[in-house]
DNA sequence: TTGAAAGCGCTAACAA
DNA sequence: TTGTTAGCGCTTTCAA
């Protein structure tokens, strides 16, 4: 591991000081002699010099580096709105720096500070949190905008998904064929905003009807097809045929767990039950029959974070906004 | 955005030296005064001081930063390796650079670049390149691990899918089953180890016998689910039933485009073709008939690279070795 | 057209 | 038990 090459020694070898590399590597060539920036040119080349980024940042207060905080990294729909961010970053002077909470608020708030310890220039986050007091480390020392779930009261930016619009869309569907019976399968929906606006869509419809809605709440899921056990355990008095029956899983790894479970138990769909739910994975429409589904567009999200957190960190005024990205309801013959 | 707090302001408040500070924060009490370093304690967190990362990095020369650069971050596979390497990295000083090429080999020499700009301690990579000697910049001067690819010739430590022996044992399905005719649906294969290992093991067992193996070339898939024309294009010609053929995509996202395409042409699996291949996604169980396929560990090749580069950095002599971690043949009924 | 020098926030050798 | 000082690699003000 040879030594690193500095700025000091392309100032030794052209002959002139480090102010002039610095203005060289800076695209500072006003009233710099066309010889003396060939000759910088030629001998940093030469030694294949490239600056240090960390002194740079020291000094200049910039690290270029973005914090980005996600619930689960290994969730396909979590790696798309990755995907969109990095995406619109990458012409940028940006790095990303990705902090796994993976599901623990106590890793979260590490996360936090360890991205702040790195000075980055900006956070997008995923908040596991109850609240936006619980975030009293970003405050408003940093540029941050959220995605896909957002705390309240509404401090920083966020992009995610209609899904108060989709759940209402959903629960039309449900109300067009007769459903008489509606089992909503989710982990804990008390805290996470998605989940609560998907229930609120779908109450909001339902209201003033005698559809019943049930809950069965699982525990967080980190595989992206949810075990079986669990939630059959729960699920199973609901399936007797007493009312015609819809199961709407609130995540792609319950939908296709459910699916499984229900291939398994050999019940039909959707003549013994339907079944419809969000479709993080793209899958829905390769079983048979296809799974009615919302798919939601991470990559999307992504893009709209990126740009907000690009423009607040140029200063500019940005609105602390809820952002809303379309959604789209496939139906296919699961009801 | 108020001014942050640094060593300095710590220095003055409790009236010793910024050297008893840095001596407290790097946790080195010998011969400190209990009394000093209460007082030390106490300021921290009364100004709820956190030391710049940058500075220290720089002081120090140790960034505690880990650069990955992958293929396409948005991939189900990916995002699975990536999850184990942050994993096993969670309870070290490390963090990770994270940089996505989205499959281009000039954006992987960028990022690269930029990786050691960032002063990383160590790189893990999953190579677009042809040969090791397409990476000059990584050279030797710092740690580095592959993971799922190779290049060649070996000069850092490799983690990969056994791809040999599961093709191989496929192989052997198809001889059982009297397969006459194979197709084998994949993206260029020529310089991607594992499209070329898995190639191989499928030959190696199928030499002497008169089973026909054919190449369905596709270009690089971004998606999760390939698009539908361009594969069906080249395929159709081999799906006459003049002889028993089967289908052996090499990866998740073919694997899925083709049980959509057999969906939407009512091509019966496995009367009228056969059809395996690999499951990034484990969701070819939940198809009817269920999808015999290939189910690499993404997660252990992860936990083993971070092992293997976290050995380097601190300086162990490890082996330049290629490791295969076990994936799992799944029989179910497509064949 | 170029340079000297100070300093970003921290660490560590050496001194006291 | 603690402090002085130099310096990591760069940027930038001010001067020449």
């Amino acid at each position: 591991m040879r030594k690193k090459v500095t700025i000091n020694d392309i100032a030794q070898l052209t002959g002139v000081s480090k102010t002039t590399i610095s203005r060289f590597l800076n695209d500072k060539y006003e009233g710099m002699s066309g010889e003396t920036r060939q000759r910088i040119d030629a001998v940093i080349k030469e030694l294949n010099y490239r600056p240090n980024r960390q002194a740079r940042a020291l000094k200049s207060q910039i690290s270029s580096m973005i914090g980005i905080v996600v619930v689960d990294i290994s969730n396909p729909y979590t790696s798309r709105m990755v995907k969109g961010i990095m995406d619109r970053l990458k012409n940028t002077q940006y790095h990303t720096l990705i902090m796994d909470s993976d599901l623990s608020q106590e890793r979260e708030q590490k996360n936090v500070n360890k991205l702040l310890d790195e000075q980055v220039d900006g956070i997008v986050i995923q908040p596991l949190g109850k609240s936006s007091t619980d975030y009293q480390a970003l405050g408003t020392n940093v540029p941050v905008v959220q995605i896909d779930r957002y705390v309240e009261p509404l401090i920083w930016p966020a992009v995610v998904s209609d899904n108060f619009v989709q759940s209402r869309n959903l629960a039309k569907l449900f109300l067009e064929k007769d459903y008489q019976r509606i089992i909503v399968v989710s982990p804990p929906i008390k805290y996470a905003s998605p989940r609560i606006n998907r229930l609120k869509g779908l109450l909001n419809e339902l209201v003033n009807t005698d559809i019943e809605v049930k809950q069965v709440i699982t525990t967080e899921i980190k595989d992206v097809v949810a075990r079986n056990e669990e939630i059959w355990e729960q699920l199973k008095v609901y399936i007797k045929g007493d009312a015609k029956t819809a199961i709407y899983a609130f995540n792609g790894g319950l939908l296709y767990g459910l699916i499984k479970i229900f291939k398994e138990k050999n019940i039909l769909i959707p003549e013994q039950v339907g079944l419809v739910g969000y479709d993080d994975g793209a899958f829905a429409d390769l079983v048979s029959p296809g799974i009615t589904s919302i798919e939601q567009n991470p990559v999307e999200i992504g893009y709209q974070a990126a740009d907000k957190l690009l423009e607040q960190i140029e200063g500019k005024e940005s609105l602390i906004e809820l952002t809303c990205v379309d959604s789209k309801l496939n139906i296919r013959q699961s009801l």
